[in-house]
DNA sequence: TGTACATCAGTGAACGCGCGTTCACTGATGTAC
DNA sequence: TGTACATCAGTGAACGCGCGTTCACTGATGTAC
């Protein structure tokens, strides 16, 4: 049976989908225990069944959302044409819906400068994400036949993930939209890949 | 005489000054007002004699925070070569001193998402300060003769920040140096600023 | 299948702690005459 | 210049609150025979 087990499996996960969620909206300083808990449904004295601390928490919590920006760079970086992938990459990841909802978006425009006051396992797995996403750019750059693909996929990663945190800040209505946009744009020309816009 | 008045206009700007310091280097609520008065000198009731609420001084830090990297664009963009004072901005900018004192340098690398989620003056003055950068360098870049410069400007705005933001984050010794030098040489190139390092 | 006991995820109250804020007080400074 | 009173920056203790963490307990689940 293992009816037990497999409870306990769901809650676990369920905690740390809701702590990952909502430390991408609040940092990772801005929920309580008991707040997470209760979303989860789940009385807050009982978190310790499943995390020796909270740091425990923090770090589970950046390796699963590094999993979902490893899911959008499996979905648009992996197969297919690099040039066209890499276009529809820095579309999503560059989107007004992204700007929204950073819940649910890659958490290096979101918690960042948090990241590097950490220590120990949560700042290595937040290093190593950035990583991961440098590597897949520059292998599509790389592909495409463009020179010092490494540097450049590093340029592009600054500029995507600072493009993102300034838009969310901006406060005028539709500015961090334009923004965006103007951010598109411009790493798409950068990369020659604003031709692939007109198609 | 008002030798009282002097004496609480220099708390008020240690408290202030102090404050803008920590902040950056611990995030907005790194600091507890307790520790920060005690940095000051003074016993931590008495900052009700200087600010309303904690809030209000955070507003007062970012002000204050701002105020240095006006002084740093006043220093490079605004008279001078604007080719010459732009390469020279950039390497101030994205130092490796600069990485490894946030607490004195540009609050948009380090505070951006903390800033994204502040509400009423904060917010604002944050919003208000990324405004001051971004037009110092268009400028500087339409009076190099660079096709749209406003837009240019955003893009290399959005890469110094990110490219901080991330060097800040490496934990592998000379990491983050290297990430910076990529990011320097990046900018200046697409800006066509290249040459002129090597005079 | 039924009974007796063991396990342990989850409960809910309590813990100490540091936080932002309040407040009665102090004593140097400032003002009035 | 001297005296009497007012001001108020700063003190230091106390406040309530939410935090992360601990813990005795519960009761459904699992195990043994």
């Amino acid at each position: 049976m293992a009816k037990r087990a497999a409870r306990k499996e769901r809650t676990h996960a369920l905690i740390i989908e809701e702590a990952a969620r909502s430390m991408r909206l609040h940092g990772t300083r801005g929920v309580g225990l008991s707040v997470l808990m209760k979303r989860v449904g789940r009385t807050h004295g009982g978190f310790y069944a499943h995390f020796a601390s909270r740091d425990e928490l923090v770090a589970a919590a950046i390796e699963r959302m590094f999993e979902a920006t490893t899911k959008l760079i499996d979905r648009y970086l992996v197969t297919g044409d690099p040039a066209r992938g890499l276009f529809d990459f820095i579309d999503h990841y560059l989107s007004d819906a992204v700007r929204r909802h950073p819940e649910r978006s890659c958490p290096i425009p979101s918690l960042s400068p948090e990241a590097s006051r950490m220590t120990g396992l949560a700042r290595e797995r937040f290093s190593a994400g950035i990583d991961i996403v440098h590597t897949a750019i520059a292998k599509s750059l790389r592909a495409m036949g463009l020179d010092d693909p490494e540097s450049l996929a590093q340029s592009v990663l600054f500029e995507m993930a600072g493009a993102m945190t300034l838009a969310r800040v901006a406060v005028e209505e539709g500015r961090g939209a334009e923004l965006l946009r103007v951010a598109r744009d411009q790493v798409k020309q950068r990369l020659g890949l604003d031709a692939l816009g007109q198609e």
